[in-house]
DNA sequence: CTCCAGGAGTGTA
DNA sequence: TACACTCATGGA
């Protein structure tokens, strides 16, 4: 199966997912989530980023205003918060400075470099921002997205980032939306598959 | 109780 | 480049 029908096929049985332009929808809100889950489960990242917004921290200027002590407690349930708490201080001086050159710029290898260069921002979590608030055509490549492209897509195992990135894009149509609803779909798969095998979790080595 | 979740930074060899 | 280690909460 190709990684093109493989995308088909999970989408005919899944349908859209439509992640993230859906929830409160704010690009800032997109960029936290996308810190606030780095190894942590989505249902604790909502309650993080519900605590912001109930505290007034859903955009970048009350982020840089608040104390780090409170800005730590409302992102507690999201693990790791002293050092996402400095993450989020850094993405939203990064975001103030650049948003606009975010916006306008279609030059995406020097956008992702610029977002890497910002504490707490690494490959991932770069491509997602890019996808997700930005609408570039970036895919992103997670641990679904590797167990999927080992066990299902049989591509080789242990490819770098980049490189397992760059057999996902040359085989796909470039289009932000399919790579959107892709990489959702195949969280989806994950879940989904690995729940009717009875395992309780997404067992990752099987 | 153990294992893990939509990772990233740092240090070592 | 390739690993090991650390960061931390909450759900199953």
């Amino acid at each position: 199966m190709t990684i093109y029908t493989f995308y088909q096929y999970l989408f005919a049985l899944y349908g859209p997912q439509h992640w993230w332009p859906c929830q409160s929808g704010s690009r800032w809100e997109i960029v936290c989530g996308a810190i606030l889950t780095q190894n942590c489960a989505w249902i604790n990242v909502g309650k993080a980023l519900a605590n912001l917004a109930q505290k007034n921290f859903a955009c970048p200027q009350a982020i840089l205003a608040a104390p780090d002590l409170e800005l730590e407690e409302a992102i507690r349930p999201a693990g790791f918060f002293r050092q996402k708490r400095a993450y989020l201080q850094a993405s939203a001086e990064f975001l103030l400075a650049h948003e606009t050159e975010f916006l306008n710029s279609e030059d995406l290898p020097a956008l992702r470099q610029r977002l890497l260069a910002v504490r707490g921002v690494g490959r991932e979590t770069a491509d997602s921002i890019l996808l997700y608030a930005f609408q570039k055509p970036v895919f992103v490549i997670d641990a679904y997205t590797r167990r999927v492209a080992e066990r299902h897509l049989r591509l080789p195992g242990g490819l770098a980032y980049d490189a397992l990135q760059g057999v996902f894009q040359a085989s796909l149509p470039r289009e932000t939306q399919l790579y959107n609803e892709f990489h959702a779909l195949i969280v989806c798969f994950c879940k989904e598959s690995c729940r009717k095998a009875g395992c309780g979790h997404d067992c990752p080595e099987r």
